[in-house]
DNA sequence: GTCTATATCAAGATAGAC
DNA sequence: GTCTATCTTGATATAGAC
């Protein structure tokens, strides 16, 4: 069923990645999907049940490339807050929104299986944010009264919010601004930093 | 054409203001507005060119409406810095997003006849942040390094991608975590408070 | 200003040939 | 496994009566 040897299966989803990316879920039609794949009808409906797994498999693609991806940001080494930095000030196609998350106000996120990949997505990125944050703590280097949960949560939501606030003002300078301000709050919340 | 005295014309306008909110535009049809405004076909033909600009009218209506929700609360008189808290910790419902910033990663959005409103909404609030900022740091009650405008940015941001993380994780304690967590980073960043 | 009836096209899925 | 042809429904808008 989900045999890697078929060919038009993997374009569907391949195809699938990019569109909901581009367009998110509801405004991707599996019309869409079948034109750049290049498939045709019988192939999508052979290989899913329909537009909803086609979409939690590309989901699902999408959330293990983008841990990996974050895995690597996090990767041991350097001090913890550098690590949380690094990740902040990430180079982001802003306007693009967040390649998951993007997907949080439309309907389909009420389904499980598409709200999971994204969910895992963002908790993973806050369980990365939360490790660091702990680690920069225990070493003294995180002021007292700060909660690494909260912290760590506050923070992957600037991200988030930094995409809501690129596309409604049309600007990415508008998500930098966002970012630069919860780096300075996390310098300023850091004694020996 | 927008003469207040047209019944039909508010009931679409206030049907469109529900919908918007409850699933965003693209999900929203005519015929959806038209049923919950008890209104026929032709009224919202006659009093508007189409959907877009029906959204158009709603959506310059509910930003009107919560930036007057906004200036309550930043009305003078607490300390700058506990009503920047009382914008964050507001009661809010979460998983249904942000009334206007939900559109944030529709294709409409690149109209500005419909961006405008909402970036009129979330810029007012980040004036307000920063004005708020910038009285705390004349009195000496901001950190140094830390730019009004930026941490404005950050908070706005804390907020909105409050809501991704509700809606994400498909619970609520997932933003109230983050506003935690901004709020605590604010307190760390406030030498007097 | 408001209504109903109709037109057009796309979404999502099925049928069945190859 | 993959294809084309077809089906059904809803989105969006127009026509024209009242």
């Amino acid at each position: 069923m989900a045999r890697p040897g078929s060919s038009k299966r993997e374009a569907i989803v391949a195809a699938a990645k990019a569109l909901l990316w581009e367009r998110g879920y509801e405004a991707t039609s599996p019309r869409d999907v079948l034109a750049l794949s290049g498939a045709g009808q019988g192939s999508l409906y052979h290989h899913f049940p329909g537009k909803r797994e086609v979409a939690a498999a590309a989901l699902a693609e999408m959330a293990a490339e983008e841990i990996a991806v974050i895995d690597a940001l996090f990767a041991p080494g350097p001090p913890p807050l550098d690590r949380v930095r690094a990740y902040l000030t990430r180079e982001r196609q802003a306007l693009r929104g967040c390649r998951l998350a993007r997907l949080a106000n439309e309907a389909a996120m009420e389904e499980p299986v598409l709200r999971d990949p994204v969910a895992a997505y963002v908790g993973h990125i806050r369980a990365s944010l939360h490790g660091c944050l702990e680690e920069a703590r225990d070493a003294g280097g995180l002021a007292p009264g700060l909660a690494p949960g909260a912290v760590a949560a506050a923070l992957i939501a600037v991200v988030e919010g930094g995409y809501v606030l690129a596309r409604v003002h049309w600007d990415e300078a508008a998500m930098r601004e966002a970012i630069d301000g919860a780096v300075q709050l996390l310098a300023a919340a850091s004694p020996q930093a």
